[in-house]
DNA sequence: GACAATTTTAAATGGCTAATTTAATTTACT
DNA sequence: AGTAAATTAAATTAGCCATTTAAAATTGTC
């Protein structure tokens, strides 16, 4: 019969430590098992011997990186469930972002690898993880804009609000490539400022919605349409 | 004497043009002469012959799907040069949102994989093609924001601008994975439709700054700062 | 404190992929 | 027709890694 023993639960640990580590940085086929078990300070058959295979490591890696990174963020940004909605919004956007920017996020890390490189076996994973955290974003966004906001308008607003809070992790990872020379970078370094910044232009951007379908300021702005935009595009003057 | 030939310069177009989707389909690394060449309908030797390695032709596929890019989409959204700010960054907004999102748009693919999986390779090529880009930006924003906006002011409202720009070519990327269910997903299929919302979104969430430091709407919703986040820098509130 | 199962280890196994070069052949241009 | 340019197929060269095995070490229990 099946013993746990001490030492076996302390390798498994560093086993899921490192690989979230190395998996973040990169990538599944570009992390070796030889790395990983040597940072986790064992042999490379300690992974076989723990998880089967490098690609339940990797699924493994992923969930704990995700339960950490949720535990150590609350998806609420600490704001009281029974507060106002635009407060209850401000604490998600908070949350998200001190999540995704935080240093010791691994999760976020994986899955833009994954994006890039998919390997499909996150799928699953992923689809159980994030629909939840897509469903809590609608409901709430639905409750700041009001009911006589349509399907479409939720999503826009939704979508504005998420791309900001994302968008400072790619710039960090864009900026490790060494483009742009000094000051001249977007690199947000000081995520709390962003974050009220994100919430005081968002609220705003969400108040026009109140103020008629258009602020007299867009009417100004019509959009100029370009031809290969009217009918769904053609291929865009393909060069054959 | 060199003297160039018809087919040479056919078969460079070729693998250029192969080169550019392989590249942005799977990366530098997992992009393989083999597959380019063949699909470009010759041998495999012709990538060594006309570019000497698949490290320039890397670049030079990127170059190219840049220039074709930005000839199909000019960042200034065919506005006139001399309409008022906002009008421009209308323009700018939607050529941008039209760019990224062109089915076509091989340039941005690349850019993606480079930023997961790092060669190095196109260093100088982005900082020399990026850099004008950021400029422009900044100096419209600063335009529209007028000049009591401070510096970082400046560069949040930018960002906010340009990641809502990026995301939803980001949004495709993932939903190709396979995760969200029927009509559960952020996939933004209405371009056009997206582009006037983020215009009308930020134009309203700038007008903010205009009214005051801070709206009414935001002092309800403070943001519970968490230990580590107070010591963080209080750039966001410099009004150089 | 010895036994048996659990865990770790070192070394070996097996298998796969790809850029680049060469030398011969074909093509295009004058 | 002749020659340099361009294409080709085949050979060359190179690298890297997951997993297994069998033996050694450890742990916990009786």
């Amino acid at each position: 019969m099946r013993v746990l023993r001490q030492d076996a639960a302390r390798t498994r640990h560093s086993l899921l430590a490192a690989a979230s580590e190395i998996f973040a940085e990169k990538g599944f086929r570009d992390a070796t098992i030889a790395t990983i078990s040597k940072r986790a300070g064992t042999n490379v058959a300690a992974v076989n011997y723990h998880f089967g295979d490098k690609q339940t490591l990797y699924r493994e890696a992923w969930r704990q990186s995700f339960r950490d990174s949720m535990e150590a963020h609350p998806p609420d940004g600490g704001v009281d469930p029974k507060a106002p909605p635009k407060q209850r919004l401000a604490g998600l956007v908070a949350a998200l972002l001190r999540r995704i920017n935080d240093k010791d996020n691994r999760e976020f890390h994986i899955v833009y690898r994954e994006l890039a490189n998919p390997t499909g076996l996150l799928e699953e994973v992923l689809k159980e993880e994030m629909l939840p955290l897509r469903r809590r974003i609608i409901a709430l966004m639905r409750e700041v804009l009001g009911r006589r906001s349509s399907e479409t308008q939720v999503r826009f607003y939704a979508i504005s609000i998420l791309s900001q809070c994302i968008i400072p992790a790619f710039i960090n990872m864009a900026e490790r490539l060494g483009t742009s020379p000094e000051g001249e970078s977007w690199e947000v370094t000081d995520i709390e400022g962003y974050a009220e910044h994100v919430i005081s232009f968002s609220l705003a951007g969400m108040a026009a919605i109140g103020r008629g379908t258009k602020t007299p300021a867009i009417r100004g702005t019509q959009l100029p349409r370009t031809d290969q935009s009217f009918e769904a595009q053609r291929s865009s003057t393909d060069h054959t």
